[in-house]
DNA sequence: TTTTTGCCGATTGTCACCAATCAGTAATAA
DNA sequence: TTATTACTGATTGGTGACAATCGGCAAAAA
């Protein structure tokens, strides 16, 4: 008797979690018009359960409804980019201060290991997703060392928006700038360093914003 | 013909914030039990339209759900003090950076008045309850300089929850303190020093929460 | 032609009913 | 007695039908 428990998901969940992963993933695009029946009919629910789905996510920042008129996924403009990514840059400086205060040895060990796994990744040139994934990780993996599950809460709805349009632009040659943008990032936590952790998570944040906002640029100037 | 247009609300909408305000004034308890054919009684709306609205609550952290066994209003206990304030303050610091870094003429206007009723106020020993409120619009006001529609967002729910406690946290002699400690932080958004003022405010935070933090102990040392 | 009015299709908003699940209790068997 | 099973009430999970609202279009009036 050594079974692992099931976990049932009930179908609100598994519509949120589904409708949410077809954003993300840009299999419905931003902007794009959504109506309850027809993803009722997709998902083979009713429509009481996709519209719980829609609040949710509506909730989340990825979809907005006007109402008896219809919900839409959100679209992007530049000035958003700067409002996401000022957030996130200033959540991460709060966790990597956090980070540094109460680094313990096992966190101490998480964080080299997610920070190895980039640079590694990067030197070993695996493919740019899976880089992303990796540093999506490495930020992830500092957030969590604050151990403030609000905190890592308020930063996933953010990621979650920093996804949205990274879905959209792309760049291969920032790999090199990776390493030097981390790498200090991470011995500042385990040097236990706290406002030095801080300052410099927020300025990779707002540099990140920048060169992602200049791209944005560069391919409206193109259209 | 000069008439204002006349806001319906949907009935979600309604319950939701009824609710939402129930808890925040607390005449529904901390960690008290919500079902949903209760609250479709009292406010005489269906038990699909009260389910959205504890989702919504839910999303915003108030509330709770147990699969297939009941609703709650969440509970506080002392890290979760710890990880509100927190929070807070990272957020606040961000707001006070940014709203130094872009303040305008119309911004210090704003700003010199929230400042000013909150200090007018305790001078004038006007009501605790009054104080607070003008404490809050201080903050909120800062927070709403930095221009920042998500970061206003992510602030609300976080102020939420700073109610939430306070309105069982009760401090008469905190009265003078809140001068020396809010006018420096508007002072240096004034003279628009971005990384003094996000340094007051974290600080200005930190100290508040320690402040209440070693309030509920003494408080539940009674107990 | 221009403005107003009424209509219609599409979509969300609301409701009442039934199903699934949980937690505790009583009945039953060892 | 003790452990297992079956039952029961309460609560959430899910569905289909109906009502309210919106936006655009066509008909009618000016």
């Amino acid at each position: 008797m050594a079974l692992t428990a099931l976990k049932r998901q009930p179908a609100e969940q598994l519509a949120t979690d589904a409708l949410r992963d077809a954003i993300l993933t840009g299999s419905v695009k931003l902007g794009e018009r959504l109506t309850e029946v027809e993803l009722a009919d997709q998902f083979k629910v009713s429509r009481g359960t996709v519209r719980l789905a829609l609040h949710q996510l509506s909730s989340d920042g990825l979809v907005v409804l006007k109402p008896y008129s219809g919900w839409s996924v959100i679209t992007l403009e530049p000035r958003d980019m700067w409002e996401i990514y000022t957030m996130r840059g200033g959540l991460e400086a709060t966790g990597a201060r956090l980070a540094a205060e109460q680094l313990d040895e096992d966190g101490a060990r998480q964080l080299e290991q997610a920070g190895e796994l980039l640079f590694e990744g990067v030197r070993n040139a695996v493919g740019l997703d899976e880089i992303k994934r990796r540093d999506f990780a490495l930020h992830r993996c500092i957030v969590e060392l604050a151990k403030n599950s609000r905190l890592s809460h308020h930063y996933r709805l953010v990621e979650q928006q920093v996804r949205l349009f990274l879905s959209t632009t792309y760049s291969e040659n920032y790999k090199e700038a990776v390493i030097e943008h981390h790498r200090p990032i991470v011995e500042a936590i385990l040097s236990r360093n706290p406002t030095l952790a801080a300052t410099l998570s927020a300025d990779h944040c707002m540099s990140e914003g920048n060169r992602i906002l200049r791209a944005s640029e560069e391919t409206d100037d193109r259209t």
